[in-house]
DNA sequence: TTTGAAAGACGATCGGA
DNA sequence: TCCGATCGTCTTTCAAA
């Protein structure tokens, strides 16, 4: 007999249908879930529970318009530090990740080191971000900026198969 | 007198605070809310709403941890098309948001066209994806693939100011 | 594990300030 | 616009299967 469980994210058909749920809408209630899944309240909110415990559900998010934020432009920018150490990646993630422009930090393989991804109230600001705050620092030899004209994202990824 | 309202994204300091607590943790009760805000949670309620009609909050979506989706490599995709017509671009980003193995689609300007943001079961399932799926398509004319190691991402967005 | 029942907490509405 | 009272519904717990 082989030991898969413990705290691990051994998911079945049930849990996946919750995550599913959740993920296109995070806000509806116990019940409702319930229903749809054609079990009793309590039993829903037991898998929720575990779900969560096991750290497959990470948090639930409200989804925000970036105009409403002031964030009309989004950009990505791809930067090479040097030397490429840990202290150094560790470093520069950290700092990026604290600024209020970056929506997210990517750790590449391959040509760049970094991916950010950014959004600022319109050109000029991501430009003196670029020039003002983001080259200052001393380890990053070179960066592009892409701009960002549209963005769609999936909210609701289902469990790809074993194969 | 200038007509700023309608239905217009206008954010006072206390939607921002909604916004806030709301992207930290979509799920928590209107009255827990309503207290940190100290305000009456029928305001509160009103304020919610207010913010989901005029389009500022999206929705609210349970994040899910990607391995616990069997999607333990996660990649960037930069693809030039031809022609780049609006026909070409639409259909092309049409095409690969139905594909389970993407995340995010972001139409780019400069030098790629397109951006995206895979997550699958691993490197194999990349390359298959990549050769067997994704080159199929003949607009196509070139594409990087880039593994992401790490990714960090913000989950609470503030309001840019206005400058 | 799943369930139904019970108790307490919450969402939603509305009249008044 | 915000608030407090009210009602109906919901979350949460727990003992049993």
């Amino acid at each position: 007999m082989v030991e898969i469980s413990g705290i691990m994210p051994v998911v079945d058909e049930l849990d996946s249908a919750i995550i599913r749920e959740l993920q296109a809408d995070a806000r509806q209630s116990n019940r409702e879930l319930a229903r749809k899944l054609g079990i009793a309240p309590s039993t829903c909110l037991e898998r929720v529970r575990s779900l969560t415990h096991r750290g497959v559900i990470r948090g639930y998010h409200a989804e925000i318009d970036l105009t409403a934020l002031n964030r009309g432009v989004q950009a990505f920018i791809a930067v090479q530090v040097r030397p490429l150490s840990r202290a150094v990646i560790d470093a520069f993630k950290d700092a990026v990740r604290g600024m209020p422009e970056v929506l997210a930090v990517f750790v590449l393989a391959g040509g760049d080191d970094f991916q950010l991804h950014v959004a600022v109230q319109d050109l000029d600001h991501l430009h003196s971000f670029l020039v003002d705050r983001l080259s200052k620092r001393r380890e990053i030899v070179s960066f592009r900026s892409s701009v960002i004209y549209q963005r769609e994202h999936n909210n609701v990824l289902s469990p790809l198969p074993a194969d």
